[in-house]
DNA sequence: CCTGTGTGTTCCTGTATGTGAACGCTGTTC
DNA sequence: GAACAGCGTTCACATACAGGAACACACAGG
């Protein structure tokens, strides 16, 4: 027998939508959706029962859908149709994603630069309801293996992407985004609400957002929002490990942070949309 | 009035599955993937009567279908119901696709070193069916505006990259993968089936493959296979302007491009699958 | 060996879903 | 100003799909 695990991968699971939020619309759409959502967020590829159990359909319906997505090259099944996973046609439109954004064109060139300047990494991400999400990231020389966030979802009060974002809302509009109760990530997390606006005041403050080990135990970050619009809704970052962490490089992080943000800003601002 | 255009940009669309090759399955999921096939590769957003028109899908239909792909953040609205594109949460399970692949995360970094190496822009792609698709591509310094071409599919007769993985496989495997007619993306592209079986051979003696202006005017493209895998599936390769283009710069390229693949197939080997 | 639990697959029916036609609206044209 | 053509939206009916149950098969264990 299978040890019976979570189907969504820890971080992922939280941050994601209530699965079965499925309530008004089409509903094969819906499942459609539902399953390549679940398959890019598990860990691995998935049975066509794990999926069942996972989404709750009926296993009939979720096989003829499952072929459907095959056919299509949406899903890719590797043997002889025992598990599935997200196949190469899915990879163009997330692409489009990005290419039809003008900021995360002209974001490129400047995140490098900001890499090679630092020798953090460094990220581009946006809000998206109470999560923010990645979109572009350059990692510093010192880990290459790790894997590119891009379209992961974090909750936006546990990163400082999402504070300094949140920061640029008022304290109202903050509570009206935010679900009830703050998922913690890490013992660190914020979960009181009035620490977390005690943050954004010092983030409205300062220019930036600072967090230690909110998202990731060890690893402090720092981000600033792109000007432009208002409310913000991109905003860059860099994490650095706590331990290489200090004074002298804190202010140049913070500086170069703010001059490639407002870079980006004017870099967009006069773009048609 | 709006002049009426091709929805799908001009590669693309040739490059693209038939549109309307929706047969067996559940249909709803079919049309799904229509609509969302077709915003990734139309030039720009599109209203609810130009998917209409372009899919054949009856408008009441399509109206739910839109409401309900909004509603999930998989397609975008920008005013007010009006125009139609990709959404935010699209962007992850393109993304899901890249990290599943061992051999996408190893090639980062090499990418990086020979496009470090060589000063041109470098890809890794991908055999899918009659077409290749774009895994990773690292830009020379030269261009840095140039849009990713990740997700995006060209026929492979047309490309280095395509025409090396041909030459991995047996005449007749060829034959059977390739449409009767092969597409011109340019005037120079090779369209008589005995050429292109010509150019194979060539490239299975020399080990790699040379393409000159077949899918872009005035760019030259050798091509290397990854080897691991008989029939190979992944290919790496670089592109040069042929003003720049000299024979000792060819030699340099083609040993680099070798020795990656060579690497890549080595670091990708032991992996688990 | 036969039983039990797991898998993916097929079939048939009731109903949920797709759809054609009609609607209200805005902007353009004569 | 009226007629037209385009747009997105609504609604009631009939079709095609969802889903429960039953199927074939593989494997593990008593």
């Amino acid at each position: 027998m299978t040890r019976e695990v979570d189907l969504q991968d820890g971080r992922a699971a939280r941050a994601a939508a209530p699965a079965g939020a499925t309530g008004s619309g089409v509903k094969s759409a819906d499942r459609t959706i539902d399953v390549l959502e679940l398959l890019a967020g598990a860990p691995r590829r998935l049975t066509l029962s794990e999926i069942h159990r996972a989404l709750g359909v009926p296993k009939s319906s979720l096989y003829n859908l499952l072929q459907t997505l095959v056919a299509r090259s949406w899903l890719e099944t590797d043997d002889r149709n025992s598990t599935y996973a997200v196949g190469l046609r899915a990879l163009r439109v997330g692409a489009a994603y990005l290419e039809r954004d003008p900021i995360i064109e002209a974001a490129g060139p400047l995140l490098v630069q900001l890499r090679n300047d630092l020798n953090e990494t460094v990220h581009l991400a946006r809000l998206d309801g109470a999560d923010i999400v990645y979109l572009a990231s350059r990692e510093s020389a010192h880990h290459l293996r790790s894997s590119s966030r891009i379209g992961r979802r974090l909750p936006a009060h546990a990163t400082a992407l999402g504070k300094v974002l949140l920061g640029s809302r008022t304290d109202d509009e903050v509570k009206a985004l935010l679900p009830d109760d703050l998922p913690a990530l890490t013992p660190e997390t914020v979960q009181d609400f009035d620490t977390l606006l005690a943050e954004l005041n010092q983030a409205r403050r300062d220019g930036y957002s600072y967090e230690q080990g909110q998202n990731t135990p060890g690893l402090g970050c720092f981000a600033v929002a792109v000007p432009g619009r208002q409310p913000a809704v991109d905003s860059l970052s860099c994490s650095v490990p706590l331990i290489r962490l200090t004074e002298e490089h804190r202010s140049q992080i913070v500086s170069a942070l703010v001059q490639a943000a407002d870079e980006l800003g004017h870099l967009t601002r006069r773009q048609s949309w």
